[in-house]
RNA sequence: GCGACUGUAGCUCAGCUGGUUAGAGCACCGGUUUGUGGUACCGGGGGUCGUGGGUUCGAGCCCCAUCAGUCGCCCCA
């Protein structure tokens, strides 16, 4: 038991959990082609450059979380611990910069070293839209929305609350950021342990501190709304007010940060109350700067990612898809024209399932186990008169229909 | 990286203060039913009790270590 197990952290994928994480990847590609987003796959490996400006050198994802390695060529490379960075990192290499605005749609596994826990892994799946080029605040609200209305069609907004801030732009934050230092200085002997290293390497960070002495010097803290200059403040303004026009609703957070170095103004985190300590379901934000920490142009940018491992959880199930028709027959001679019958049913689209042994009585039972609606029953009486008994796998309830009509009525 | 809890069959779990051949339900296979499933009844296969060491006449149960899992902190999806 011990023995054959997938690396910690990874875990393997079928059956319900796997179905319901299609269905979600599915439904966001349907949801996001319809806001015009393409979909765009980078490698799932990067250089270590590309990562370790952008997210922030001192970032708990590049200090400690990262899993990289040397090639055999000596290039240092990572497993991508989020998309943002490879994408913007594509739109560059491939000169997409020339070809804007650019909307990205993506889906696939990222990696980041931490310890296991409720809807944490070490391989994860993440979702992603990325909308590059537009600096106005309409681009975010766009993103937003495309966000809501995926998880909405999954039928998951009831249990999300849509959290909003803003970081504002530089200025804005590198003013707000000393005011702020100064009040936990003041402060000092009243935070935590964990915040005071945060004081020293990321003081935004106190502000979602979980340590309940940290949090009970947050109402008197100095607010990042109040610290913004005036084209921050109209952004987030527009932002809000976009998001009103749509009647999407959404909470204003003073606390709510990023973690990465690359955001700017708006900040977004859905978050649902169902899934323990990991409740942040999709997060996002712009990130203006981005494109230029990567050594291209300047380019502007908001995006989000969401979990697909968090969301399958909330979803518990995916819809079952068509009820498959078992095909029974009996002989060897009804065996040869079920398989032709079979191949013709495929064909015409039809789900089919049929075993390759096995009398009435286990062909049946499998039938009732891959949960049939119908039966086709052709022994060798069915085939001297050439017809089929069709069976109702509800009631019981069998009709006979001529062979050769079979496959257009079933289609029917 | 830190902390708490857990580890018995494919799955969910029982196993009294250590006592002899380790149990149940579900699932799986077969039978009652030679061309009729989902119900019922009968039977069957499947376990180095995570691993290594120790205490003991005797360990699934106690002790130590180790590995794995779960949950929490940090951080994030």
């Amino acid at each position: 038991m011990a023995k054959l197990q997938p690396v910690k952290g990874t875990r393997d994928l079928f059956g319900k959990e796997g179905r319901a994480q299609h269905h979600v990847i599915n439904m966001a590609a349907r949801v996001s082609r319809s806001y015009g987003y393409d979909r765009i796959d980078t490698p799932m490996f990067e250089q270590v450059e590309v990562f370790n400006r952008p997210l922030g050198e001192t970032s708990d994802v590049v200090t400690k979380e990262m899993f990289d390695f040397q090639t055999k060529g000596g290039d240092h490379v990572v497993l991508r611990p989020e998309n943002t960075a490879g994408v913007v990192r594509a739109i560059i290499s491939n000169g997409l910069t020339h070809d804007l605005p650019g909307r990205y749609f993506y889906a696939g596994p990222q990696f980041r070293y931490e310890r296991p826990q409720a809807g944490r892994y070490r391989q994860f799946t993440q979702i992603g839209v990325e909308l590059v080029g537009p600096e106005q605040p309409a681009a975010d609200v766009d993103v937003i929305a495309c966000g809501w209305q995926i998880l909405a069609d999954l039928g998951l907004t009831e249990h999300i609350t849509v959290h909003l801030n803003t970081l504002g732009d530089t200025d804005s934050r590198n003013a707000y950021r000393s005011e702020l230092v100064a009040y936990f200085q003041d402060h000092r002997d009243r935070l935590s342990e964990d915040s005071l290293t945060r004081l020293e390497k990321n003081p935004l960070r106190i502000l979602d501190s979980k340590d309940e002495g940290d949090r009970a010097l947050l109402p008197a803290a100095p607010k990042f709304v109040d610290h913004l200059n005036a084209l921050s403040q109209d952004h987030y303004a527009a932002v809000k007010a976009g998001l009103d026009n749509l009647g999407l609703p959404y909470q204003h957070d003073d606390n709510l940060v990023r973690g990465f170095d690359y955001y700017c103004h708006t900040a977004f985190e859905f978050i649902t109350t169902q899934l323990g300590a990991q409740g942040t379901v999709l997060g996002g934000g712009r990130y203006d700067g981005l494109a230029k920490l990567l050594g291209g142009p300047d380019m502007a940018g908001v995006g989000w990612a969401a979990g697909v491992d968090r969301l399958a959880m909330l979803l518990g199930s995916a819809p079952v898809d068509q009820a498959p028709i078992a095909v029974v027959p009996l002989g060897a001679e009804a065996e040869t024209r079920a398989q032709r019958l079979v191949f013709e049913m495929r064909a015409a689209g039809l789900l089919v399932d049929m075993n390759y042994s096995g009398n009435m009585k286990k062909r049946l039972t499998r039938a009732n186990k891959v949960q049939a609606a119908t039966a086709i029953i052709i022994g060798e009486d069915e085939i001297a008169a050439g017809v089929a008994l069709v069976r109702d796998m509800e009631d019981g309830a069998q009709r006979e229909v001529a062979l050769d009509q079979l496959v257009a009525e079933l289609s029917a």
